[in-house]
DNA sequence: TCCTTTGTCAACTAAACCAATCGGGATAAT
DNA sequence: ATTATCCCGATTGGTTTAGTTGACAAAGGA
């Protein structure tokens, strides 16, 4: 299960690469447009400047730019670094720390294994590009609004 | 990320697997088999008992045994029961209550999907049995002790 | 009958986690 | 100077997780 603000994160920098090259885009618009709590989103932006994913303009005529061209910024770097390692059990994510009280020669751990192995298949190869890509097919070209 | 109580619902069901047609197997030897804590796995077998899972024998020589063939018992099935859908997130577990703002229009829904497929592909196609043989393959065929 | 062994059930709890919110501060453009 | 915007730490309320507790019920043997 991927948390709601993880989710939230996808969307917010999958915004920021729809309007990427067209400079910063203020947390309350990414906010409206991707129906997003402003003040968490504050909080997530923050998190992942602090990542190295965006970076921010302060002032007014401020807000967030994607650091890194959408097309090599994949869905899984980013649940990683929001979530953790990926995997549908502790013992089969790599982490130290986590160890099945079997030591290793537990009979399910293939299966993990195997589940681990298809869900950051999917996730490492879907790249921001492509989500935007998919969203321009669908007619939602971004037009930015000039005047109020 | 499959639960702690779900990994123990599972290695519960495997122990029993492995000694089906033995007659029942307590609480006690489970829990020692399987490392699980004991009164929690008191719960949980309770659980998979009105889940139609196991059914029960009180009294002096009692404990659980499997109602159902190993060969037909996936893991699958005893994921959804314990944890509920399966699926990387809400808006794709066929849940109706779930709803993505964006109303099923949403650019990440391809992706979840692929995830929840392969998954549940994993999950469904994994029997009990399948378990129970990869366990003798390595050589840890049961034998009951008669005398203490 | 009575005792021991086993499962049954509902309630309880401590800790962690999640999703958000708040209040005030810093900085840049006009 | 004023306004728009991001920055940061603290806090909150609710939910979930991973168990624990204690009293009870049934089966079987002495």
């Amino acid at each position: 299960m991927v948390s709601q603000k993880c989710q939230y994160a996808l969307r917010a920098l999958f915004e920021l690469a729809k309007r990427s090259g067209l400079g910063p885009t203020k947390i309350a618009e990414v906010a409206e447009a991707q129906a997003i709590p402003p003040r968490f989103l504050e909080v997530i932006l923050s998190q992942l400047k602090h990542g190295g994913f965006v970076e921010s303009r302060r002032g007014a005529e401020g807000g967030y730019l994607l650091v890194r061209p959408p097309r090599g910024l994949t869905v899984g770097e980013v649940i990683r670094f929001v979530e953790g390692p990926i995997g549908p059990v502790g013992c089969v994510t790599g982490d130290p720390k986590e160890h099945c009280p079997l030591h290793g020669d537990c009979v399910f751990l293939g299966m993990w294994e195997k589940v681990r192995g298809a869900v950051s298949e999917v996730y490492d190869s879907t790249t921001l590009q492509d989500l935007v890509e998919e969203d321009r097919r669908r007619g939602r070209r971004y037009v930015p609004t000039y005047a109020i």
